[in-house]
DNA sequence: CGCTTACTTGACATTCTTCAACCGCAGTGG
DNA sequence: CCACTGCGGTTGAAGAATGTCAAGTAAGCG
């Protein structure tokens, strides 16, 4: 049994699956969601692109037009420093929106960049404020949404600032086979983790080489695997104690809804 | 001239000017707010109470049912390791204001504590929905504060995850000399910082005894001055270029408004 | 099959932490 | 008035975690 779902059995679904439903199974898990609404989420679906690793979505200095949905794939955003170190500053997993506050003028101060292939809605403003204007349910998704984005940066921070290397791993599989999970993209064994050791290394800002080496010590503690892009969590239960993970910050409060998913 | 202000010279205030319009400054620099949002905030005020340092205004697993305006003093949010150590994860300072999402029913993962007396105001969920509801220029305005403390949020992974102590402290020093400019608590010399070095250790997680030796080295570089509670910024220019601080992500938009405050 | 990218490992360097002691000052109570 | 206490700051010596540099291996891909 997972240990990182709760009460509820994880949706067990083939990553391969349908990616259209991927925002309703994302909001889903914080408000109840009505087949309107679901209609309206998988019509933004229907914009849909493929995108190559490495592919900027947005650049630094733009004042973005369009919120950004994740279907499939691991997307960042991430700043870039000038003496060419970077720090990446968030994930965006399928299901997550990236919608900027349109009335603020400000452009933004980093990149939006995909860590893996991906495949991308890109949502007009105007598409957008219609949508949440219309669906008042997936409005108020999308700030619940916002606020555990928020608690996520906080971990973040929590890790980068004052955890070791290996808490730091830990707590980030942990976070991910969360956030995975709850999209259905993660299963009692682990799931697929589409990134470079460079990328973690920027994300949980270490080098390349320690991740490498504190990977190393991971596997031989029997705590994970890391192989070719899938991530096996051996014993979830220590990987947790390591991490001093606590869910709730991330928890899907909606758990209702999510059962009726299935259905 | 203070080089951190850009086109407009900061508003010259004493540190005990009248508190009342410290919500009104902060977000006029946002927004142009009319008399009637103007009088709003200075009755939201007039609830302020006064706070010793170290006291808890949230507690970690509390449900928030107010916003909390700060008036005078330093706020935090921090979180605590069960090792004892503890991470400083955001600044409240004059004229900010931490309001949850109200319809987000899942307890706070950290707490929020002054780090120095302070001058509060706690806004009760009703009063500060309906201050919202009738005051659209306040709501917007909090919308892009929101916006900005997320952007300060991002700075600071980056400075601790990237930056070294010293541009780790320059970075902060520069944050703080613009986010209290804009309320007028900073002159052109520099401001007062009412922290002690283990608060700026836990705010960009170094120990104590690191942040003695970086200041005291950047206090011999002529970069800066820390004693009493007051900071004195000797070589402005230096400082931005050690920390590679740009201050348009805390830019206040509004200057105009900012401009007519004065008159 | 050769190229490129990611991963792996070793030796060494550095930053920062830990531990411990001491100073100075402000408040406090006898 | 003065000893006592506690907190914040300061400094030194030693150590641990992580970074840097460099080289080599494995694996995917045209």
């Amino acid at each position: 049994m997972d240990p990182f779902s709760g009460d509820l059995p994880a949706p067990r679904l083939a990553p391969e699956a349908d990616a259209a439903d991927m925002l309703a199974r994302k909001l889903g898990g914080f408000v109840d969601l009505d087949a309107a609404d679901r209609a309206a989420l998988e019509r933004v679906c229907a914009r849909a692109r493929r995108y190559a690793g490495q592919t900027d979505l947005l650049r630094q200095g733009e004042v973005p037009d369009a919120a950004i949905a994740v279907l499939r794939g691991f997307v960042c955003r991430a700043r870039h420093r000038p003496n060419g170190s970077c720090q990446i500053l968030a994930y965006l997993l399928p299901g997550d929106i990236c919608h900027p506050d349109f009335t603020d003028p400000r452009p933004i101060d980093h990149v939006v960049t995909t860590l893996s292939a991906c495949l991308v809605a890109r949502v007009p403003r105007e598409v957008f404020l219609t949508l949440t204007d219309r669906h008042p349910n997936i409005a108020r998704a999308l700030r619940i949404a916002r606020s555990v984005d928020e608690a996520v940066a906080r971990e973040w921070l929590v890790s980068v600032g004052r955890r070791s290397a290996r808490e730091r791993l830990a707590h980030l599989f942990c976070e991910l086979a969360v956030r995975l999970g709850a999209v259905g993209l993660a299963d009692a064994d682990g799931y697929e983790l589409p990134l470079t050791q460079v990328a973690l290394s920027d994300t949980m800002a270490l080098t390349s080489v320690h991740v490498n080496r504190t990977l190393r010590e991971m596997r031989r503690e029997g705590l994970i695997e890391l192989k070719g892009r899938r991530l096996v969590i051996l014993d979830a239960e220590r990987l947790r104690a390591v991490a001093e993970f606590d869910a709730a910050y991330l928890r899907q409060t909606n758990l209702l809804g999510r059962r009726n998913e299935g259905g």
